[in-house]
This record gives C-alpha cells, sequence and structure tokens, in this order.
DNA sequence: TGAATTAAGGTCAGTAATGGTCAAAGAAAG
DNA sequence: CTTTCTTTGACCATTACTGACCTTAATTCA
C-alpha cells in the first residue's frame, strides 16, 4: 500500500497545495527524520517525483542554514501539449526529434514563429560548441527553455 | 527564515537603497552589536555578498574613527551589463561564478527575485542529472536562459 | 615628542550545521 | 529469473559562525 518514496511525495504536495504560494521549504534532515529514513531517501523522491516535466521546480542550499525549496507550477490547460511533449524529452535528444518537438509546439501555436527560431538558433549554437554530449545537452536545453518559457508565461 | 548573515546583507542593502549615493559606511563594532554578533561575522558577510564580481567595493580603515564603507558600482545601462556578463561566461562555469552573475543581475534589477530562483533551480536541476561536464552544462545553459530572456524582452 | 593607551578593524583556523553523491543491497514487479 | 524501483550508509561539499590573536590609527600624557 504505497512505498516510502509514496508516502514522502504525498506529504510534500499536500504541503503544496496548503500553501497560498505553491511552494514549500524543507529541511531535510527534520524531514528524513519524520519518516524515520536516511537523509539520501529525501534526494531520492525529488529526483524521481518533482521534476521539471512534471512541473516542479526544486532548489536547494548547502551548510549552515540550508534548505530545499520546491515549487510547483499550475500548468494552463493552453500548455497540456507542451507539457506533454516536455515530459517525453528523455535524458537524451537526437537533432531529429528535437525538430519534431518544436515543429509541433509551432503549429499547435504553443510557441510563436518567433520563439522557434530563437530557440533553435539558441540550441543549434550551443550544441556545436561541444564535441561530446550533443544530445545530452540538446535534452536539457530544450526542456530548459521550454519550462522556463511557459513558467514565464504563466 | 534566513540565516544570521542573510539578515545582515539585507540591512546593508537596504542601506545602500536608501542611500542617494549608492555608498554606506559602517561602523563593524556597532554593526555586530545591533545583531548581536561577533564582529568577524560582518566580514564574512562583506566576503561572501558584497564582492566586487556582484558589483559592490568595499573599502575600510582601522584605528580610531576606523570605518567600513560599502559601496555599489553604477552601472549605466542594465541591459548593457546583461549583455556584458553573459559574454564573460566561457565554455565552462563554476557554480560560483553562476551564483555571482545571477547575484548581479537581480541586485542590478534585470531579473527579479523569482527569475533569480527560477532559473537557479533548472540549472540545478539539470546540472543534477548529469555525470560528467557539469560545469560546460551550466555554462551552456545560463547563457541560454538569459539570453532567451533578453531576446524575448527586447 | 614619543611611549603608552585606546579605539577601531582584519585574519584565520576550528566547529557546527546543512545538503549531495554514489554504489550496493534489498524489495517488488514482470 | 531478470529487471526496475526503493532504501540505506559511508563519504563528500558547502555555508555559517565564533574566538583568539594580530594590525593600524588616533589620542593621551609624562
Amino acid at each position: 500500500m504505497g512505498t516510502l518514496a509514496d508516502h514522502i511525495e504525498a506529504y510534500i504536495k499536500k504541503m503544496l497545495r496548503e500553501s497560498q504560494t505553491n511552494s514549500v521549504e524543507l529541511s531535510r534532515a527534520q524531514l528524513a527524520d519524520n519518516f524515520a529514513c536516511v537523509p539520501s531517501q529525501i534526494n531520492y523522491v525529488l529526483a524521481t517525483r518533482f521534476t521539471l516535466e512534471r512541473g516542479y521546480i526544486v532548489e536547494s542550499r548547502r551548510g549552515g542554514g540550508g534548505y530545499i525549496r520546491v515549487g510547483h507550477v499550475q500548468v494552463d490547460d493552453s500548455y497540456q501539449h507542451a507539457i506533454k511533449l516536455l515530459q517525453s524529452i528523455g535524458p537524451e535528444l537526437d537533432e531529429r526529434s528535437m525538430e519534431d518537438i518544436l515543429a509541433s509546439l509551432r503549429d499547435y501555436q504553443v510557441i510563436s514563429p518567433r520563439e522557434y527560431q530563437v530557440i533553435r538558433g539558441i540550441i543549434q549554437q550551443e550544441v556545436g560548441t561541444v564535441s561530446a554530449g550533443k544530445d545530452i545537452l540538446r535534452a536539457s536545453l530544450l526542456r530548459s527553455l521550454l519550462f522556463f518559457m511557459i513558467k514565464l508565461e504563466e
């Protein structure tokens, strides 16, 4: 009936729902303590369930006064298509797939022709500067740019 | 919420904003007294948050009548400032340099605190998913996100 | 005048407080 | 039985804070 990770996930989502601001600040050690598990379990939950593709943004800081902040974007219906495509981006992305995603977003008018050009140009430029890991970089860039765009227009 | 250092930082920045001249003169001992901490804590705050990279100039004098003066360098055009910072990003970018750039952009109000957070979070998350080439990815991501932001606004 | 005193600020190493990473072991699912 | 997901723990990295000790400048006063 649900793993530990599921419970931690649910707990964080509940806090998120109850927050006015759609974001919560956690203490990794304390949360781990609440659930009687090792701290790294928290990282596991965050890494597997609170990803960009799912609309979450996780930010943290170490050291004294450190924290983990989790934010959630409520995605508008008009962006459902964009989110689907975002989710389809894995750890790597070849050029062809990127073109397909961008063209689709443009055709569905999720992004403007201008945004299409800008994003395409940026990625081409950046990917051209590295010799290895092009597909990984492409995946990261497209994911980030799309998310950032959606986030800004929210 | 926030460490002592954060509060001292905020306090100095507030004074800076309220000053006509973009500079303030502090008494280390008195400031430490206000915040009920040791004087060297003030040095810590100055050394970590009011660096030249972030656009601050700190000068001081010891002995009787000693003082600490903090100035925020005036920037002609924040848009140009952003361009300069963008250009300063090389093929690799370590975490500290990224923090400096983002903090500077935030302090010069090129990006909002919210954008600061989101960009920081996106990069943290993406960089966390790769095992090698973190600095390269960081450089690409920051360059792209800032470039994208600026492109859309102009 | 110049040594002693007073009044600042500076340094640095050590300690405490957090969070991060990674690989291996264990559990669940197919 | 194999694969995938979960959990753990040892080790790592970063940030904050403190206190003992040091340096410099102004003032006092013999």
